[in-house]
RNA sequence: GGGGAGAUACUCAAGCGGCCAACGAGGACAGACUGUAAAUCUGUUGGUUCAUACCUUCGAAGGUUCGAAUCCUUCUCUCCCCA
């Protein structure tokens, strides 16, 4: 069994953690648990690190279970949040849970012996639990005193709160005292925004049976220049493959700045402490080459996705950012392109429109949404940010079949880094 | 219950009868420079459009006026002080 809180703290992945976990996690093999908050019909990249704080879990010889909030969905948590939140439609809590478990399915080893992992779901113990089981079983043994204490409800004493969300805290804590009981689960793991939840169940645990629990948090991941993690271009990078192609999901890594590679190396790879000091060593002498960001992308697009998407999304990317002029673009086959181009934004258009000539604002705003209107495809064009296969145009180009590539296809690019393809239907 | 302050675009925040689609800052997007990095500099940032045009915005609804984000009335909400 090694080290798992070492592990942790190299990688920078330790932010609290209760006095004793350590000499237990040394002790024996323990079983410890993450929750998911099924907020959302696919986990996101945010929800990686605990993912990753699960597998490592798992490698240092433990057994580790995540658990869906099929039960906590259903009332909201507080913490982090400054504003009440809109409850979730039953039948969709339903099928993001069911999205949720799918994704958490592939990164744990489930048959393995022993520290095999298992994944519950707290609506399973508290379906048949009725609301006044409930505050006598777990209410009376806290105090609201103790619960008016958490960050996450004391920030919102001005604002405001409803009672279900006061009462998050204590269905967490409740979930805890669960796995305790029943399956002698003895740590709860999570982002440090739950360490007032998790507490509260070790709490409850204490009161209810006299039992000692355990609890360890994650830091928040943050980007050196202080912005949030997990976001690109306005949207959420997320697991799911239809939300978020492997394309976008590996070039959403290949652009980690510098300054945060080294970092989200620890966190999001498998590689050792040897391996990861290597690599950034050899990116200190060479930094255009970006071995971090491509070891990063690389490990966690296979992960994630698979080699065979890996693959393609590196293909892809030589050609859109290489040194590819519109000669190399155009001695590619149509197969290949649509193939390596998968995960791209596609549009299509009709031979015969092209033909008659099609001006380029119209094409981009009108035959296709590369922009949502024609003022700004002009406002984009003006400041020179639209390219046609690779070869930057103005406001007033006109295109027709000569712009097609393999008669089949046109690449457009908005920016530096959004990539289109238009297609004839 | 009494008194006071306020509600402006993604956020913060000016404006206090025409020169307001609304200063400025942040954010976002784009350009240059680079390494598909960071920092820096530049541009854009209500919509349709491209014209010295029209439409919709300044908490909501009415009103005064040639003309209102700006004045009046009512309403809704927020904050502060006193009880």
């Amino acid at each position: 069994m090694s080290n798992f809180i070492d592990e942790l703290k190299w990688r920078g992945m330790l932010h609290d953690v209760m006095p004793g976990t350590e000499d237990l996690l040394q002790k024996e093999m323990t079983k410890g648990y993450i929750g998911f908050d099924p907020t959302a019909d696919s986990l996101g990249v945010g929800n990686l690190v605990q993912i990753m704080t699960l597998m490592h879990f798992q490698k240092a010889g433990h057994k580790p279970m995540a658990l869906v909030g099929g039960a906590t969905g259903r009332v909201g948590d507080p913490s982090g949040k400054s504003q009440e939140r809109n409850l979730l439609e039953i039948d969709q809590l339903q099928h993001n849970q069911d999205c949720q478990r799918k994704q958490l399915e592939r990164f744990l080893d489930f048959n393995c012996g022993a520290n095999s992992a298992e994944l519950v779901n707290n609506y399973d113990w508290f379906k048949d639990m009725g609301f006044l089981d409930f505050i006598r079983v777990a209410g009376k043994h806290l105090t609201v005193n103790y619960m008016l204490a958490k960050d996450s409800v004391k920030s919102r004493l001005e604002t405001g709160m409803s009672f279900t969300e006061f009462s998050y805290q204590l269905i967490q804590g409740y979930d805890f005292y669960h796995l305790w009981k029943n399956e002698g689960v003895k740590l709860q793991m999570g982002g440090s925004d739950q360490w007032g939840n998790i507490t509260t169940g070790t709490e409850l645990i204490r009161r209810m049976a006299g039992g000692e629990a355990f609890a360890l948090t994650t830091p928040l991941i943050k980007k050196a220049d202080g912005s949030k993690f997990g976001k690109s271009e306005g949207g959420n990078i997320w697991l799911d493959p239809e939300k978020t192609s492997p394309y976008h999901f590996y070039q959403f890594w290949l652009n980690a700045a510098d300054s945060d590679a080294g970092s989200f190396l620890r966190i999001f790879s498998l590689k050792n402490k040897e391996e990861i000091e290597a690599l950034e060593a050899e990116h200190a002498e060479a930094p255009h080459t970006r071995v971090l960001q491509r070891a990063l992308a690389e490990e966690v697009t296979e992960r994630v996705h698979s080699r065979a998407d890996l693959d393609n999304a590196i293909s892809a990317s030589d050609i859109l950012f290489g040194k590819g002029t519109e000669e190399s673009l155009r001695s590619l086959n149509s197969a290949t392109l649509m193939n390596i181009f998968e995960g791209v934004d596609q549009f299509e258009l009709s031979r015969d429109q092209l033909s008659a000539g099609i001006p380029i604002i119209d094409l981009l705003a009108e035959s296709t949404a590369v922009f949502p209107s024609k003022g700004e495809a002009r406002k984009m064009l003006q400041a020179n940010g639209v390219s046609i296969n690779k070869q930057k145009v103005g406001a007033d180009y006109v295109l027709d079949t000569k712009d097609l590539l393999n008669d089949q296809l046109i690449l457009v690019q908005k920016g530096k880094k959004n990539y289109y393809l238009i297609r004839l239907s």
